[in-house]
DNA sequence: GCGATTAGTATCGATTCGAAACTACCAACT
DNA sequence: AGTTGGTAGTTTCGAATCGATACTAATCGC
């Protein structure tokens, strides 16, 4: 009753651990994000920058953009606008479905990418202990796939994990060793390691270097 | 050279699992965030009236939110503006000093905050294992200091881990048994479980629980 | 007392937000 | 061919946010 007072909202004392741990979530999240001044560039624009530098082939759009950062196709696209206006940004209509944008990183953005991005976040996840990390990512990983779960959003994983992910194990030195169900495409390289909209969680989570040696090569 | 590709901006390897985990927290934080359309309220709206219902006494101030929330003053007072206006928040002048305002929820605000107060993803993490969630909110927490202190950044604790704490832990029964030594006034039990902007981590950082052991009675 | 600093506000232009209306396109079915 | 329903994307609207700057009032150091 007392500590009611401490913990608005908290109706069963189970989750008072659970509502610290989401305090720091949304904390941590927010001074990352804030992170975004150099370059003249909006936090938006440079979570954009990021998507459409990790999206696959099959990702780079518009909708799919929007769905991941979780806002309205109409806000997304104001966005992607601002950044093709400022050069960020190369647009190309699809030929198999004339409705649909592909947007593809400039030069100068992968410039800016290479240099500058969220450093200080990523360094500061780089100096905990290499055993704590792989928990974390873990944790971080159910957490938001629980999120996603809940709110009928899709969940954006890479072709490792993925239900749809077909293939020939034994044969890897072919080019088209693998394709996606969903899409029924063969799957270059360099789609195995993006993040995807399409994703289905299909295999059991796997560690995260995994994620990394099915990609090169 | 080829997995640069599929990582943008990496120029170590080593690196590769903490940007994850990095774009991991920036995911979380967003899709959190993007929950606050109920009751008309935005994001950050919502943003601040957890914070002036988590803060204590002493940094119940725009200033302080400002600090914690990773903005200026002058988007401070007006997102303030606009929760005053709608009646979320009351302003007092501070008697100690006239420049400074104080500000508390209303029993409007305390209303919504017991019933909605982004549930979603405290309940993804209340559905880790308990055991995880120590971890997950320890890495969290050492993340988030480790961020804070690279940008000269408060780190908002509270008294339970504070250098400021000053207290007799032998006669539990007295009311003003702790004191603080930043702002060299005693504090009352609602003041020990409240976020602090004055916080500078002193004690080795305590099992979470210990932090609600502490506040009530 | 006087200068420097701090707390808070007001204002500016640009960006973002959700919502709604709209065009263009695709796919399925008749 | 024509219709219907759904999808991809854009545009527009008003409100809110953002960083930056300039400003007032109060406090602090000396």
């Amino acid at each position: 009753m007392v500590s009611k007072r401490y913990y608005i909202g908290m109706n069963k004392e189970l989750k008072v651990e659970s509502r610290l741990i989401a305090e720091l979530v949304l904390q941590l999240g927010r001074m990352a994000s804030a992170e975004a001044l150099v370059e003249g560039l909006t936090a938006v624009q440079w979570a954009g920058l990021r998507y459409f530098g990790r999206a696959n082939r099959f990702s780079r759009t518009p909708s799919a953009f929007a769905a991941f950062h979780g806002t309205t196709r109409g806000t997304a696209s104001q966005t992607i606008r601002n950044l093709e206006t400022q050069g960020y940004l190369a647009r190309t209509r699809s030929e198999a479905d004339r409705r649909s944008v592909h947007l593809v990183l400039t030069e100068k953005a992968r410039a800016i990418l290479e240099n500058d991005l969220f450093e200080t976040l990523v360094r500061a996840v780089d100096s905990l202990p290499s055993g704590v990390r792989g928990q974390f990512a873990s944790a971080l990983q159910r957490t938001l796939g629980q999120v996603a779960l809940e709110r009928n959003k899709p969940t954006f994983g890479n072709c490792a994990s993925c239900t749809f992910l077909e293939g020939d194990d034994c044969s890897p030195e072919a080019q088209a060793a693998y394709a996606c169900g969903f899409s029924s495409e063969p799957l270059l390289l360099e789609d195995l390691g993006g993040i995807c909209i399409n994703f289905v969680r299909g295999k059991p989570l796997m560690e995260r270097g995994s994620v990394i040696e099915i990609a090169p090569r």
